[in-house]
DNA sequence: CGTCTCCTTGATGATTCTCAATGCGCGTGG
DNA sequence: CCACGCGCATTGAGAATCATCAAGGAGACG
């Protein structure tokens, strides 16, 4: 679970280069923008697993993105029942947004030990209004519409998947967002969570993931192996669940290497 | 069904105080904004139940309002399988978002007889950015974040509510949104879908949407009578699907009366 | 070596779906 | 006026999906 973190692609130096590469990913940056990006590494924060990264109802915290490690957004019933609703990637933001809402609608939950960095620099500059970071405010504005397809995808998932459905679908969505900031090959990505929380996401039992994943491994679709996941079939798989990654940003000018992350990653 | 609209509040003229009214409720509002607002009614358009509104991953039409009748946003799968992801109620937007993202994620259908309003002029003053439209521009900002909260309790619904909770957690949701544009009582809202809607959005089939539906009946839950539902024991129902209005906006400096829409209709 | 967490498996039951048929209201045309 | 069709609500029966309960196993770690 935890070696997750010595994958990822400078080891023991600044994190930073994920977010850089996650928003260069979405819209062309100048060097400035890029540098204020990897400036933001300087303020860290790492938070243990199971820690509380943003609470509900609670005024706004400063904004924060994600350096390493998975966190989640969800909401516990009374009951004890909970729904995750999506997962937080290295390179996503958390609670980044131009609506000035006191209250936060969900809970941001570490789900590994995660290490993330003040964004409260890249916020202002995003939304800055004189123009002077026009890259830094597509770019911002292209992932916060990638985190609203995501959220799409989750309904249609829970409301009309089944459960096979629903856990290929979700796989093929974590390998394409880890792709995008390099933490995927083309057929393998980390998946450092317990199927307790694949259950939490899924909408389903845990006993039921269990034998879902072994359903799964005797269609040869998928291997696990160490707290990894390797995708045998994408296009059986994608055709099974209806999964297409989100088509959002700038179709045309985008740099074509970045149309399918999944290719360049070397 | 189609009744529903004889129903609001002016049946005959500009129903665009609507809009006034739901914005209004998440803001205080100029003179001038208020005008801005009644104006957008001139540019008014009719659709027939089953219209499409605003296409998935055609560019983006203009951002319109929904002046009356009921409309929602959907995903329907290459089986058949659809998904409703919101309904839109009178007094909401579509497709209005200061992203430019050149996508729809979704597909917007009307469900009734519909009639909208061009909100190109409200767009572009709520998101102005020298603070001359103020009030619009947050009353403007909350509904979206209204938006948010609504598709966050969606997934909850879909993931961890039962068939029961999930009709209940959606008629509480539905008779708190109508009576924020004052066409609900406290106790009674129009619901002019039929069953298989119902399905669609509670990620349900047809026959236990039926079923589910008695079952509350027969709880003293809810009595149905042409179009309309009346909620008998709110508080009962509000603690068997833990609803609660969410709180977003100006928590303290807000309106007292506008605080519960279900009281001053009066 | 004991304990803890997590994964796995079996058995049983509840929830929910599918298929199929019936009824009911309503408009339409004969 | 009445038969007919059509959309929608309702009902029954049977099956599939998924949950719950309970127990065992494998690995990590002190």
């Amino acid at each position: 679970m935890s070696q997750y973190e010595t994958h990822s692609i400078s080891p023991r130096s600044h994190f930073s280069d994920v977010v850089l590469r996650r928003l260069s990913g979405l819209a062309t940056l100048s060097e400035r923008e890029a540098a204020l990006v990897l400036a933001m590494g300087s303020q860290r924060q790492v938070h243990n697993s199971g820690a509380e990264l943003f609470g509900e109802g609670h005024l706004r915290g400063r904004p924060k993105v994600l350096l390493s490690g998975w966190a989640c957004r969800c909401r516990v019933l009374p009951d004890g029942r909970r729904q995750i609703l999506t997962f937080t990637l290295p390179g996503d933001a958390i609670g980044l947004c131009r609506r000035p809402s006191p209250a936060a609608l969900s809970t941001a939950v570490a789900l590994t030990k995660v290490v993330t960095a003040d964004a409260t620099t890249l916020a202002e500059a995003a939304f800055e209004h004189d123009g002077q970071y026009e890259g830094l405010a597509s770019a911002v504005s292209a992932a916060g519409a990638l985190d609203d397809a995501n959220l799409l995808d989750q309904i249609v998932r829970l409301g009309r998947h089944t459960a096979h459905e629903r856990m290929a679908h979700l796989f093929l969505e974590l390998r394409w967002r880890l792709a995008a900031v390099g933490l995927a090959s083309e057929s393998r990505f980390p998946l450092p969570l317990t199927q307790e929380v694949l259950a939490d996401a899924l909408g389903l039992s845990i006993v039921h993931v269990n034998r879902t994943m072994q359903q799964l491994r005797r269609d040869g679709l998928i291997e696990t192996r160490s707290g990894y996941v390797e995708i045998l079939q994408p296009q059986t798989m994608a055709a099974i669940c209806d999964f297409s990654p989100p088509q959002v940003g700038r179709p045309l000018e985008r740099d074509p290497r970045a149309a399918d992350p999944l290719r360049p990653i070397a």
